[in-house]
DNA sequence: TGTCGATGGTTTTAATATGAAACCAGAATG
DNA sequence: CATTCTGGTTTCATATTAAAACCATCGACA
C-alpha cells in the first residue's frame, strides 16, 4: 500500500522479523524501562516522556507479540501491571549491545552520566563477546547467512542429476 | 513539535541515543546488508526490496553519522559506493543479538530457512552471553543503571554538609 | 456515600514520514 | 552518438506520529 509502513513479519532473515516486532522508536526503551521496574502505564509514560495514545498502542502491540502480559497491579488496587514475559526478558541482549555500542560512539567525552553495571557487584560488565562453537571469539566480518537444506527432504527425495 | 518524531539524540541512556541513530524501520537492515557485502545503492535497494527515496535517505544519515562511508566504487567505474565505517561495524553484536533472539521466537518450526554461521567453519555461533566483571554469566534481571558521581569535582569540591 | 482528584486510557487534529511511481541527469555501453 | 543502466530526486496519496482535549473508572477521604 502506499504510506503504510513496509511489513517485515514474514521476512525470512530473522533480524528484518525481530526488527518487524521490536524494531520502532520506542518498543525497545518500554523494555528497557519494564526491565528495570516500570510496570505502571503512568510510570512509562512520564519516564519515557512519549505520548500516551502512542505508547497505549505500542503496550498493546508488544502484549499482542507476547513480549509483555499484563497482570493485576502488585499494590492490590485494580488498575493493571504490564510485566515482561520470558520472550521478553530475553530482548536484555540487545538492549545490552545497544548500550554498549551507544556509550562507545554516541557520547562526546564526559558527557555519559549512567553507567550500566551489575546490580550485584555494581560494576560494568565486560563487553559482549561473538563466539564461534570451539570457543574463538569472531568479529564482524565473520557473520554468514547459510541456507538451510531443504527440510522435508527424506530417502530418495535429494537432489540428483 | 507535532507529527515529528520525538528526537532522542540528546537522551541521557545510551540505548536510547543507539536508537536515535539506528532505531528506525531500516538502518540496522542495510548495516546487515553491508555487512554481507552490498555496497552499490542498487544492490541495496534490490535486496532490501525498499522505496528509493527512503533508501536514499536512510544513506544520507548513516553517513553523516558515521556508520558509512561512500567510496569509489572498487570496479573502476565513476559510480560511488557505501561501505561501513569502524564504527559501523560496530554494529555487529546488536545484528547477533536480534538475530539470535528472533530465530528463538519469531518462526514457527521450520519455517527459517537461513542460519547464522561462522564465515570460516560454517557452524552456527555460541548463543551471546552478558559477563560481569568477574567473568560469571549474568541475566536480563541483573541489569543496573548507575548514575555517575559529578565528574568535574576536585578536591574540596565534594558534597559536604 | 458522595465528591474530587488520580489513573489509564481514547478521540481529535495538525504535522510529518513513508511508499510507490514518475521523472531526470550523468555514466556506461555499443 | 544513441541507448541503456545507474543512482538518485520529485510528486503525490496515505499512514503514522505527537500533542492536547476529552472521558470513564478507580481510590481516597470527608
Amino acid at each position: 500500500m502506499k504510506g503504510k509502513r513496509t511489513n517485515l513479519d514474514d521476512a525470512a532473515c530473522a533480524i528484518a522479523r525481530s526488527l518487524g516486532v521490536i524494531g520502532d522508536w520506542w518498543s525497545l526503551l518500554i523494555i528497557r524501562d519494564a526491565l528495570a521496574g516500570k510496570r505502571r502505564f503512568g510510570e512509562l509514560q512520564k519516564s519515557l516522556g512519549m505520548a500516551k495514545n502512542i505508547l497505549s498502542a505500542r503496550l498493546q502491540k508488544l502484549v499482542e507479540h507476547g513480549i509483555l502480559a499484563t497482570a493485576p497491579a502488585s499494590d492490590g488496587t485494580a488498575y493493571k501491571a504490564y510485566v515482561l514475559t520470558p520472550k521478553g526478558k530475553k530482548l536484555y541482549l540487545v538492549l545490552v549491545a545497544l548500550w554498549q555500542w551507544g556509550e562507545e560512539f554516541c557520547f562526546a567525552p564526559g558527557e555519559l552520566t549512567y553507567d550500566m553495571v551489575d546490580r550485584q557487584t555494581q560494576k560494568p560488565f565486560q563487553p559482549l563477546e561473538l563466539r564461534a562453537r570451539d570457543g574463538g571469539v569472531r568479529g564482524p566480518g565473520d557473520l554468514w547467512a547459510l541456507p538451510r537444506r531443504a527440510p522435508k527432504a527424506r530417502r530418495g527425495t535429494s537432489s540428483r542429476r
